[in-house]
DNA sequence: GGTAGACCTGGACGC
DNA sequence: GCGTCCAGGTCTACC
């Protein structure tokens, strides 16, 4: 067993970033209610794959990986799990921001402001498309058939890893569509699982890009797939707050927040966060809503 | 620049 | 068990 703790920057909360969002209920990230630990099956760049439990460190994530392992694998982990939680990442301006409104107070609370990531932009991407146009139950199946039809198992385990961008472009549309029901998305993520693996797009530059937002949200949506809701969503994975992803779930918090139910436009979502500017997709994602579903 | 319609899957529902 | 309807963003064609 290999384990240690690895340091953020404080303020932290553990628990904030596992519950960010829906991304805990997605393979190869498991969670365990009970004991809080969030489980992924990582496969390291020489292709071995293990399984890291990650948990509440208060000041950090506690890290343990079954085996021992490599001066390089060790090094690949926390590398990926820094940039899983964002344990780097500084959020004080935001709060600065957020003092002003009742209605953000959790976030200052709570450490609001990290979002929970893959290792890899592919990854996120991929799982980004497979949230769009469907339901959350559908997202959870396409990442599921996905992994069990393409990804390299854990041994001992059912467990997969989450597939490479060469293993996946070295399938193809039909069998994307016909084996992990994609649907009418098997052509996005083969070309871009081949863009990727052919070198042609580095994703993964896009992790420590200096490009303003406006940018970089040029570039997501140069991707196939990939409209104004998804590039907003990634925004906000990369760290970029200044886009909001208005899906139909936006357009129901924002119509029960200030239109009493009634219809709403993204014109609306736009206006009601316009005042936040560069922090508009926080102050969307981290709002204390009237609405919670049902 | 705005809008209509097609694209698929899977769940809900009625029979 | 089968058929129908519906929800869910993106893309393309068209105005």
């Amino acid at each position: 067993m290999t384990n240690f703790i690895l340091p953020a920057r404080l303020p932290f909360n553990y628990l904030s970033v596992v519950n960010s969002h829906g991304w805990r209920q997605l393979a190869p990230f498991g969670f365990d209610e009970n004991t809080s630990t969030l489980s992924y099956t990582f496969r390291a760049s020489n292709g071995r794959v293990m399984q890291i439990n990650m948990n509440d460190a208060r000041t950090g994530v506690a890290v343990d990986v079954k085996g021992r392992l490599s001066k390089l694998e060790v090094n690949e982990i926390r590398e990926a799990i820094t940039w899983m939680f964002a344990l780097d990442a500084d959020y004080s301006s935001f709060y600065e921001v957020a003092r002003r409104e009742q209605k953000l107070r959790k976030a200052i609370k709570f450490a609001y402001g990290r979002v929970l990531r893959s290792p890899t932009l592919f990854e996120d991407v991929v799982k980004t498309l497979f949230t769009t146009n469907t339901l959350w139950g559908a997202t959870k199946n396409m990442t599921k058939k996905l992994i069990a039809s393409f990804g390299d198992p854990l041994p001992g385990s059912d467990l997969k890893a989450f597939p490479t961008p060469e293993s996946i472009a070295a399938s193809s549309p039909e069998v994307l569509k016909e084996t992990v029901r994609v649907g009418y998305r098997a052509p996005a993520l083969h070309e871009l699982a081949v863009r990727v693996a052919s070198g042609e797009l580095d994703l993964e530059s896009l992790k420590q890009s200096t490009l303003p937002s406006l940018e970089l949200r040029k570039e997501l949506l140069k991707i196939n797939g990939i409209g104004p809701y998804a590039a907003a969503n990634l925004l906000l994975i990369l760290g970029r707050s200044d886009y909001i992803p208005i899906d139909s779930w936006a357009l129901k918090l924002v119509s029960y927040e200030w239109y009493e139910g009634g219809p709403v436009t993204a014109k609306e979502v736009e206006r009601a966060f316009e005042k936040w500017g560069m922090y508009k997709g926080f102050a969307f994602w981290f709002w204390d809503w009237k609405y919670t579903g049902g």
